[in-house]
Parts: structure tokens; sequence; C-alpha cells
RNA sequence: GGGGCGGUAGCUCAGUCGGUAGAGCAACGGCCUUUUAAGCCGUGGGUCCUGGGUUCGAGUCCCAGCCGCCUCACCA
């Protein structure tokens, strides 16, 4: 037997031994009269004394975390709802039966808990238990106390363990919950309505990235797992549903890092009889409100030791950008040098030079995609303030309406904060000739072998044909927002389930199988 | 996919020049009725990621592979 099977072993027979004593293994439920948050929000400020007048009598329950015996009495923890609370258990309070029970506890069982509350030598509020109660048993031994659990592998598999042991983890997730409602409440009060659209498309696009492939099994077809909403909520907008956002699952095709799930959480919003300008307005409120929503009321975050502050959105156009952000010394470009095709390949030359990143132009030459390499490989690391970037040239955007005064520039804007993209919104292109011909060129673009290119979607084309209103519409990257205001350095951390290569073979009912058959038999132990 | 780093007890980690594999926590037995990384005495616990190779001898050196992290590429 292994030294692991048999620290289970010990643990798995107690079962059978707390069942001797008279307790039930598995039992249905406890009712609890307090939370141990609730006890402490009560009594906190009640002093030793009173409390041992008034000796309010409560029932808790939750996860032994610690346990530290004491001859015939003994303290521990309970922790439950992301709260730890002392319990102290005294043979004489409890009883003969209750007392061999806290004897064969182990750390991360749970229990429920009657008592009365008062403070200990060291004035910590507690629980003096009069009854105990036995609900689960935890076969498997739980990490260190001290360290937690650090194994970064076994954190992100084991999640479970990870945010019992690691608080810190709980409250990031706690975190992303108070974001997520934050921003329903922000678009639900300016009468946005949520939907549903599809996670399987027979076509996919809203974006430029490669799918998910899939099958369905009793139409016969293919399937793409969506990279985007986009498309079908402006269907929607067509359909009269002015205003409407959906929070849901993004799936793409590409490599993982720091900034990259396969799947990731995204908003998108599409606000009808409005341009990008009023969404300008509209991001720097929901990401002010969510940042104080989820910050305590504050709008300064820390992230990687840098203070970001989410009560200002500065605005900055692209070409201005590049102005400002030029990273490499000497003569940075100016706005005029931008208009020069010529002048721009020598600034991605000098760029090439002197970076260890290089711009790879093998895609296309225009004005237009290389301003925009050279933007991205140039400012957007720069960008940790809360930025908001806007004239985007018009190849890379093909759902994006025009200005008026340039059709190679597009209405558009994206967020940066902390280096990082975190929305990308434009005012709709609702014109279906132009869309139409958008479309083509993107095909072509995909003849051509980019794989990314977006593909002909006629329905779509015939969903505008019906006429569209002039629409603005956002996506808002939800991850790495949480990131942000987290202090989480990599999205793993905010993704309950990052994705992994699988472990393999465990061997956990393989495991179970033989403690079963080395459970002691019958006698009391 | 390229490069770098890592994988040793359930957990957190040491392991020197290649010479019988260690500590703390957790566990088990004993003592202990206000402790809190409780304490004291004692005991048990290892597929050193896997598979080859070099060597009298490999946790340690070499090769291949697996898994993870970082980084680059990819990713508007």
């Amino acid at each position: 037997m292994s030294f692991e099977d048999n620290l289970s072993q010990q643990r798995f027979d107690k079962i059978r031994e707390i069942e001797q004593l008279g307790f039930e293994a598995y039992p249905r439920k406890f009712a609890y009269s307090y939370t141990l948050a609730e006890i402490r929000a009560a009594y906190d400020h009640v002093s030793a004394e009173q409390l041992e007048s008034s000796k309010p009598q409560v029932t808790v329950a939750g996860r032994l975390m610690t346990k530290r015996r004491q001859g015939k009495a003994g303290f521990a923890h309970l922790q439950k709802d992301g709260e730890r609370f002392q319990i102290y258990v005294r043979q004489d309070e409890v009883g003969e039966r209750d007392f061999e029970l806290y004897k064969k506890l182990d750390a991360g069982d749970i229990i429920g808990v009657e008592g009365v509350v008062f403070r200990t030598k060291t004035n910590e509020l507690t629980v003096k238990a009069t009854k105990l109660e036995f609900l689960s048993k935890a076969i498997l031994p739980l990490p260190e106390k001290y360290h937690g659990l650090q194994d970064v592998e076994t954190r992100y598999r084991q999640r479970y363990v990870d945010l019992f042991v690691n608080e810190e983890v709980r409250d990031v997730f706690v975190k992303r919950n108070l974001v997520i409602q934050a921003l329903r409440r922000a678009l639900d009060r300016r009468h946005y309505i949520e939907v549903e659209t599809p996670m399987m498309q027979p076509l996919y696009g809203g974006a430029l990235a490669r799918p998910f492939k899939t099958h369905h099994n009793a139409l016969d077809i293919d399937l793409y797992l969506r990279i985007a909403p986009e498309l079908y909520l402006k269907r929607l907008v067509v359909g009269g549903l002015d205003r409407v956002y959906e929070i849901n699952r993004n799936f793409r095709n590409e490599g993982l890092s720091m900034r990259h799930n396969p799947e990731f959480t995204m908003l998108e919003f599409y606000q009808a009889y409005s341009d990008y300008r009023d969404l300008m307005e509209l991001s720097a409120e929901l990401l002010r409100e969510t940042a104080e929503a989820t910050l305590g009321g504050s709008t300064l975050a820390t992230f990687r030791e840098q203070q970001i502050d989410f009560a200002h959105l500065n605005r900055l156009t692209l070409r201005e950008a590049l102005c400002e952000y030029w990273p490499h010394g000497g003569l940075a470009p100016t706005l005029p040098d931008l208009d020069d095709p010529g002048k721009v390949r020598s600034f991605i030359e000098r760029h090439n030079e002197r970076s260890e990143s290089k711009i790879n132009l093998t895609h296309g030459h225009t004005l237009g995609s290389m301003l925009q390499a050279l933007f991205e490989e140039t400012c957007e690391t720069r960008l940790i303030q809360p930025t908001l970037i806007y004239e985007y040239p018009v190849e890379a955007s093909p759902l994006s309406k025009q200005k008026p005064d340039d059709p190679n520039w597009v209405e558009r804007f994206e967020i940066y904060v902390a280096g990082m993209e975190v929305a990308n919104a434009y005012s709709e292109l609702n014109d279906p000739q132009e869309q139409r011909r958008r479309f083509e060129s993107q095909v072509a673009m995909r003849a051509g072998g980019d794989a990314e290119a977006h593909g002909m979607d006629e329905d779509y084309l015939r969903a505008l044909s019906y006429g569209m209103p002039p629409t603005a519409g956002e996506g808002i990257g939800i991850d790495r927002l949480v990131m942000v205001l987290t202090n989480s350095p990599t999205i793993r951390d905010v993704i309950l389930f990052p994705l992994l290569r699988p472990e393999g073979d465990i061997g956990m009912a393989d495991r179970l199988r033989r403690l079963e058959a080395g459970a002691k038999s019958g006698e009391s132990g």
C-alpha cells in the first residue's frame, strides 16, 4: 500500500468508527442559525464580559481547517463562505461521545457545531461547542496549512482545493462576479435587454480568428464554436431590439498565453441610433462604475505594482498614439509622416532594427495595415492607464463604418488598460452593398492564404438588406478587465478551470476501490 | 512550434564533487481543559516525472519523451 493510500485508509476507516459512535456518515442536511460572517458582524464589538453574561446560542457549520488538541479539550477553525472562525471543544461541555468524534476529526472534514459565543484569553471570538454534528469526511489529506497549495499546475487542475485552501483565490472569483453584476446593472439601467445567441454556428464570424469545429450528428452538419456573437446581435438590432447585450463565452482556436485562453468571456452590446462617439462616453462610464463596484468605491486598481485609475479614459487617435508613444528615441513620427507610405515603411524598418520583435509585412503593404502593425508593436504594451485609441484603418475592420471624410479609415476605437486590449467598438456598417464588398475582399484574402479572414455571410447581408438603424457596438473582454481589477497577472488566475492538457490516468476510482477493500472489518477500532 | 526553467514523502521544500534519500507540516501512538504555523516524547511514510544510456555505483551526468511555468511565434 502506498503511503498516500495509507493516509487515506486511516481516514476512510474513521468513517466507520464515526458511524459506530452513532453519527451518520453522510447526513442529509444541517440547519445553521448563523453564517460565520454573521456571527462576526453581530458580536465583533461585544466585549468578553457582555458575552459571558448573555451567552448567545448559535449553530454553525463549515470545513475544519485547523485542529489543536489539548488533552480533553481543543481548538479548531471552521471555514465557510471564505470566513474562518474558531471553535472550542471541551469534553465536559460536549460529552464523551461528541468528544470522541472530535478526536477522530481530520483537517478537511465538514461538521456542524452548536454552542455559545465567547472570547478566549487572547480575545478571539469563538464558539464553545455544546454539541457536534458530523457532516462529511475528507478522505484525501489537505495541503500544508502554512504554505497552502503552491504548485500552479495542481491549483488549476484541482481548483476545488485551491479555492478552499488559498483564500485570495476565492476573492478573485467573488470580484469577478461583482464585475459582471456591475456591467449588467449598468446596461439594464440604460434599458438594454440581455439575450443569448448561438454558440454553435454554421458560419463563424464577427472577428478575425480561427474557430473550433464540431459536428451535429442528427443533422449531419459541421458547426463552429462561435468566435464572436456580433453578427447575431446585429440581426437582433435589425429585428427591433434596439439595445441588446450578451455576456458569454467566445472560442478561438489559438495559442495560450498570460492574456489568452481559448475560451474567454466577452460582453458585447449594441445600441441603435448611436455612433462610436456615443459609446466612447458610455465606455468611460461603464469602466468607472465597474471599477467602483469592484474596488469598494475607489477607481484605483493596482496591477503589477502599477496604479491604474479608471476614473479617466485618455483619448488618442491611432496616429496620435504613434507619435506620442514612439519608443525608439530619435525622431518620432509626426502626423504628416504617417500619411506617407514611404516614411511609414522607414519607421517600420527603424523599429525592426531596434527591437527583438520584427514587423512582418508579408500580409499586405497598404498604409493602413502598416500603421496598425506599427501601433500594435510599439504602443500597445505602453498604454498602461485606461486609454481609448480611435480611428482605425479599414483593412482589418470589415464590419465597421467608414469615416465620412476618408474611406480608408473607420469609426472604430479600442480601449487599452495595462498594455492589454480590453475593448473594441465601432459604428456598425449597415450598408449591405458596402458590407458585401468588404466580405468579398475578405474572401479574397482568405483565398490568398489568410486563415483568419472573414467569410461571406449571406444571411447577414439579407438582414442588413431589411435595413438596420445606425448602430454602434462594443465588446469588452471580461477576463482581462477582471485581471486588472483583481491584480491577477495571468488570465488563468481569473478563469476557474483554464484549459490544460489532460493529466492522464489519475487512478482515483481504483484507489477508492482499494480503500473499500482494505477497510477494517466490522468491529470497532 | 522555437528557447529558458522546473518536476524529490499527501503538502511546502533541502539534497554538496556521482557514494546507504532529508527537514517542517500532515499522519499514527502517548502526555496535555484558553490554543491559534500550539507544545513535549515516540513511530511510520519515497515509481526522486517516465524510458533508455554512461559508470563499480545515478535524485545528481548524457539522450529521448511526458507535464507545467516563463518567453518568442501565433493571437485585430
